[in-house]
DNA sequence: GAAATTACGTTGTTTTTACAACAAAAATGA
DNA sequence: TCATTTTTGTTGTAAAAACAACGTAATTTC
């Protein structure tokens, strides 16, 4: 069946058994149907009922501000789960609107079900626990990592603090990071123009090369 | 027992009986001392071995970066976890340097003994493992509204999007922060006396008013 | 392979912010 | 209560960043 694929690749189903994505299935009392472009998921402030998995597609959470402004929050693809933060928070009021970017296929899990550990408490269910608090852990250290960029006082401090990052953790001098420009500056909220001005008087001063994607790090 | 009752006011720990507090102690291989002001208990670039529990006092996460700056990540006190994140990530080396800022007492508990499912798989264990999912997903959401306030492009965008959340979350247009100036100029990372400027122009247009950490938001 | 689109760097201008210095107000404590 | 310390607001100045506009290089598409 082609949506237990998805299931497999995807981080919150890893290394479960399809035998076991199954029976979860049935536990988790999922649901799989398509979102039209433009289809709210979730609406703001509303108390949470299912974490979202997106099957294909894209779907994007925004938080609607004091007067007219919409920002986005974050951007959920193939095999990424919507709304498990919130469904075990306590707290399962969402801040945000969920919404599908582009037509998407999605599955939802029962919230209680999910997060009732299940009367026969079996493996399956201890793995998938696992996987959450693995998953809840990796994206929590990419937020931290994320801030120690972003609070930088200047443009050249986040960029350097950025590559010297990238640099580490691969492990050599060269690397290459996995935004172009416009997305590089997105992520450090920044100006893209200004992003390449500081970049290009980084290379000047010799502390930096680049090509493309690929830079080196004195 | 003193410890005991600290150990039940950290989140950590929340709902479970001291007895059972007592057993996984003993799973856990915890380990009770006190660190001097000073003391480094986590090197960066080094394995985990365990995760540290804060009793008393106040420990602090650094980053050294580039060229002799350090930049502090987060400080933690009584009840305060850390590490649980690199722990369970599945790449436990550690980003970043623990240091005792002042004399504080700490438990630390072998990490493998953790995260390894103990072999009788008691309800203790799932409760703890419950509320590692919450903790994490409460730190979670906290850190991507951080993000929605400082993201946004200019200082008075920042301020409003905090104020407006606070607003929201304490559900009234008058509201308490649980920040002075310096610290509000610190979570959202700008400058003190420029906030206080941005405050006092936001006050005069008529859209905020504030007397301390007293806030009204029309 | 030509045309169109996208990505990137550059420059000048305007706006915003940081920084420093200081005064007033509030809190602390002896 | 008075002196001291801390917090907050204000102002001017210097630095930095955003913004807009544009040229060129690279990539995509037909």
């Amino acid at each position: 069946m082609e949506i237990l694929k998805k299931l497999k690749n995807s981080k919150i189903f890893e290394d479960i058994t399809e035998q076991d994505i199954k029976a979860l299935h049935f536990c988790f009392k999922t649901r799989v149907f398509n979102a039209q472009k433009g289809q709210i998921l979730i609406d703001e402030g509303q108390p949470l009922e299912s974490i979202v998995l997106v099957l294909d597609g894209h779907l994007r959470t925004v938080i609607n501000d004091y007067y007219g402004g919409t920002s986005i929050i974050a951007d959920y693809y193939s095999g990424d789960a919507v709304g498990v933060e919130e469904a075990f928070s306590g707290n399962s009021t969402t801040q945000y609107t969920l919404i599908a970017v582009e037509n998407s296929q999605v599955m939802t899990m029962n919230k209680h079900s999910v997060i009732k550990p299940c009367e026969n408490r079996c493996p399956r269910h201890t793995q998938f626990q696992n996987n959450l608090v693995k998953l809840l852990s990796q994206k929590n250290i990419e937020l931290m990592q994320k801030f120690n960029h972003i609070t930088k006082p200047s443009t050249k401090d986040k960029v350097l603090a950025y590559l010297q990052y990238i640099s580490k953790k691969q492990n050599s001098k060269y690397f290459d990071i996995p935004f172009n420009r416009q997305e590089l500056a997105d992520y450090l909220s920044v100006d893209r123009s200004a992003l390449s001005f500081e970049l290009s008087k980084l290379k000047k001063q010799g502390l930096i090369d680049f090509n493309k994607n690929h830079f080196m790090l004195k």
